[in-house]
DNA sequence: CACCTCAAAATTGTAGGATGATTGGTTCGT
DNA sequence: ACGAACCAATCATCCTACAATTTTGAGGTG
């Protein structure tokens, strides 16, 4: 006879598991304003104090942020992403860049042995996305379609666990990667290397894929180390 | 000037802040059982619902753990780990096993440039570990030492967020790991591959120690397929 | 003494109400 | 039209009360 264990659920977990869903799933989306209290303690049916904690364990998670007068709102919709954004607040850029670099060389080698044929389809229109970009001489569009293109890369591994951390961390990165591939895009050593790391992805080639994100790693940390000097 | 009404920090926030600190500075260890609400609450003199939406938060963020008529206790010292382990049980070991491969690849490398006399002879210590339990022949301190020695090679990377990031994750496969390397742990290989790895780091042989890693993790995925097949 | 039973104490869980503080919009006077 | 004063909505905090669960210990029984 197995001995019922702790099945017992808080009332509060059952509320935030609910809100949980809804946010993970779209019904509630990020910058949508939640209802008041009072209809929330009647949508689910709990007291003031069970609600107020549930919400309380979102706000501190971070999906949630309260203002006092005004409301509450979502503020993200995925936990793991909020923690990670929080730990790298802690950490300074080169550390991030060093994971960085870890997740996408690992990306770019499982890329390279998994991609199916609809991956090099995303990935040679991304690059064409860059391609024309550049032509435009329009900053802002190649450094969204960098990003993009990233992912794509990321998105090829068919790891979803690699994904998420990889789409946290530039997430939480964005605004400095931001600034980073702007300082770089200028030049055509970016481009270049893009052209080997997709190549090698479609073509199959792991070591080639992994030296590639070796050089664009690389070409990125002598970026920040300029830059830093400057200050 | 600069407006900083966001200033207000609620007085829930504030106690998280610092049980968190309790927590994380070992003041309250794991396994610590916490004073009842009715002494907290004198404590850090706030009403017990803002005491329990505190406690809650941080029992949602998986820092503590309460229980109906026994008590409050502290199961984790980390939100991140915490958060990367409620993602793991999403994922499969194998997903969980190449991301693991891309941040001790990396923590390889990093170690083999930076790793300093201490580490060297942290490196030789655990080796020596490693080498006493294969003699007597004691798979569980193995076992043990081998966790060890890859947390002391992560340490050598002197990249904090690399070395959280890793420490989390293997806390989190701890299971699993044991199991794996116990099956592992009775060939020569295993060792061997220590030896070309941590011989790398101390001759700072970049490509060395990431190939000693590569091999490391393949024998690991070799093992887990074959076990994997048995079922 | 050893062991079981069960009642009481300790502790967290849930409910409901009251008041203060902040925000956003509205109204009103100029 | 513009700014100031007001007002309603909303969250923040506190309080009390009771329920549910676990632990503890007293008392009985062999």
């Amino acid at each position: 006879m197995k001995i019922e264990k702790t099945n017992r659920i808080s009332l509060v977990e059952q509320v935030v598991s609910q809100m949980e869903s809804l946010i993970e799933s779209g019904a509630w989306a990020v910058g949508t304003r939640l209802p008041p209290e009072m209809e929330l303690m009647e949508r689910f049916d709990v007291s003031r104090n069970t609600l107020r904690e549930a919400v309380r364990a979102l706000v501190h998670g971070g999906l949630l942020q309260t203002k006092q007068g005004s409301g509450t709102r979502v503020c993200s919709s995925s936990v793991l992403g909020a923690a990670i954004e929080r730990r790298l607040h802690k950490s300074n850029l080169l550390e991030t860049l060093e994971v960085r670099h870890a997740l996408e060389r690992e990306a770019a080698r499982l890329a390279a042995v998994r991609r199916s044929e609809e991956d090099v389809q995303q990935l040679r229109l991304q690059m064409d996305a860059c391609l024309k970009a550049i032509q435009a001489n329009d900053h802002q569009a190649y450094v969204e379609a960098d990003i993009q293109l990233h992912q794509v890369i990321a998105a090829a591994s068919h790891n979803n666990l690699l994904i998420d951390l990889y789409e946290h961390m530039t997430d939480a990165l964005h605004s400095s990667v931001r600034n980073l591939v702007e300082l770089t895009s200028c030049t055509d050593v970016h481009q270049r290397i893009h052209g080997k790391l997709v190549d090698g992805i479609i073509a199959q080639n792991e070591d080639g894929a992994a030296e590639a994100v070796n050089e664009y790693m690389a070409h990125l940390k002598e970026t920040l180390s300029k830059s830093l000097e400057e200050l």
